[in-house]
DNA sequence: TATTGTTATACTCTATAACTATA
DNA sequence: TATAGTTATAGAGTATAACAATA
């Protein structure tokens, strides 16, 4: 098998049990992502548009169906009373430690690796993130 | 950033990068996702719910997308005629090819790597794909 | 006037349940 | 009866366009 297949794998099944780890706490995979997010710290509306890399309409309805759910809430910005920051409530702390507890395949698979490999793992990661610098002539 | 976040990080933009690749073909990730499938060889409606992990009656409405647009051909098998083999047409694999060439993250950014690097990451990758073995019994 | 966010709308994705055709 | 696939339906994800509120 190719590189490049093992990488379509490796994403393929980091997706679905993702997925799966969001439905067994009643959520979407959007939605998951989103209040992970949120809990890492409030952001406004076009913030977290921007972090999921989606329109902010997008943005109103996953938010307003997890506020909805009570594990979000939205409120006006004193300053510029236009935004509006979104916060996790402690309902929506606890999902998402469920959804993250339940989404063991990261950890589950580096625990696979010895501490050196882990680290070359990280090295090699590292040097292919960040963006693209332009189409390759692959010929 | 620990190694499980520069994973989600590489999901995320590979994931976004396919999006994108099939969005500029006129096509959904998904649509063309399956698209690449069937041009791999001819498969049944049932071989490819089992691909995508997803319900055959997704598959049905996904392959009638394709279909409407000539991509692909869906042709009944003469031995069983419950099923039906889904077949591309010229259309699709010309459709095929520009969604794969568009894609151009995963040979971009393997190609940032030396070839004692992709020999590493191939092997590490191999260590830590294969079926979680952890505590979850799947009941 | 420009910016932030929401709402209306339309399309796709996806699953469940009911259905048809074949075995 | 069991299997392969489709259709009806419903909820969710997503973007575009039109809109409201604020700057």
């Amino acid at each position: 098998m190719s590189l490049e297949d093992q990488l379509y794998d490796f994403v393929f099944a980091y997706d679905a049990a993702f997925e799966r780890a969001a439905q067994d706490s009643g959520l979407s995979g959007a939605q998951a992502c989103l209040l992970v997010q949120i809990g890492r710290g409030s952001r406004t509306m076009g913030e977290l548009a921007a972090d999921l890399v989606c329109d902010a309409s997008n943005v109103s309805q996953l938010v307003r169906r997890l506020e909805s759910r009570g594990l979000v809430v939205r409120e006006p910005d004193p300053e510029d009373r236009r935004t509006r920051r979104v916060s996790i409530t402690d309902a929506g702390r606890e999902t998402s430690r469920a959804v993250e507890k339940r989404f063991t395949l990261p950890a589950e698979r580096v625990g696979r690796l010895a501490k050196a490999e882990r680290e070359q793992l990280s090295r090699l990661l590292a040097k292919v993130s960040g963006p693209e610098v332009g189409p390759e002539p692959t010929g």
